[in-house]
DNA sequence: ATGGTCGGGAACCGA
């Protein structure tokens, strides 16, 4: 079983893009972010005539997350608990096949210190909280998405730049770890310990002919998923295509 | 030092 994340900048300038990677690369379980649209805009049909199951969390304009799954969707949730009034829309769940799914798609935070680095950093306490829950079932579990956390300077091709970004930032830092520590396996930097991987580059300045890129987009696995973990890669090439995402896919394959 | 590029949706905000 292939899970993955990307997020995909919009899907509707992102569907062709998206079908294409899908047929290439053959995932069984995809968690979307920033599709940018209200769920009754999601072209989900394209998809189910491919054989997806879709359950979409759409906002208008911004944000919005989704699964794509070959097997059956059951138990969706969408929505993190923990502030009645957040209505970003940021977090999906479902099970599959056994294995408990979650598309996230956590706060940028920038400009920090500001208002949107306290939602940020409340967020990510929320998503600490549900982790832990998670975490109890003692099920697999795979905390996919776009976590807009650098866990460290390996993460950053250029670290001194960034340290002050929202990304960066040592409080963002130490609730990623602090949430990692959980017991949960960071599957990307399991499989690469000492590589340079990066999983989006921005569009302005050349970022991507120069390389500079980040690596925000994770697959946390819970252990019981971690111990049927073969193996995880990041769908580099991606990047370079016409009418790309500034995002490209992340995976791990659990057996 | 500054501005550089996208997407959504229809002027600018978010990233």
């Amino acid at each position: 079983m292939k899970f993955a994340t990307f997020n995909v900048n919009g899907i509707a300038a992102r569907q062709p893009r998206l079908l294409e990677w899908l047929d290439e690369a053959k995932p069984d379980v995809v968690g979307l972010q920033e599709i940018k649209c209200e769920d009754d805009r999601f072209p989900a049909r394209a998809f189910e005539a491919l054989g997806w199951r879709v359950a979409t969390h759409g906002q208008k304009g911004f944000n919005g997350v989704a699964i794509l799954s070959r097997f059956p969707l059951n138990d969706v949730r969408r929505g993190l608990a923990g502030d009645a009034s957040d209505d970003q829309a940021r977090w999906i769940e479902a099970k599959v096949e056994g294995v408990r799914f979650v598309s996230l798609y956590l706060p940028n935070g920038n400009p920090a210190p500001g208002p949107k680095f306290d939602y940020k950093l409340s967020w990510m306490e929320r998503l600490s909280r549900r982790a832990t829950e998670l975490l109890a079932t003692e099920e697999p579990v795979v905390l996919a998405g776009d976590y807009n956390v650098c866990p460290t300077d390996a993460d950053v091709a250029r670290p001194q730049e960034m340290a002050d970004d929202a990304l960066c930032r040592p409080e963002s830092r130490g609730a990623f770890r602090a949430l990692v520590a959980q017991g949960w396996t960071d599957a990307i930097r399991a499989r690469f310990p000492a590589e340079e991987i990066y999983t989006y580059w921005d569009y302005q300045a050349g970022a991507w002919a120069k390389n500079w890129g980040l690596r925000i987009d994770h697959l946390l696995l819970s252990p019981a998923a971690a111990d049927r973990m073969n193996t995880a890669g990041v769908d580099r090439e991606v990047r370079a295509r016409e009418k790309a995402s500034d995002h490209v896919p992340a995976w791990v394959e659990l057996r």
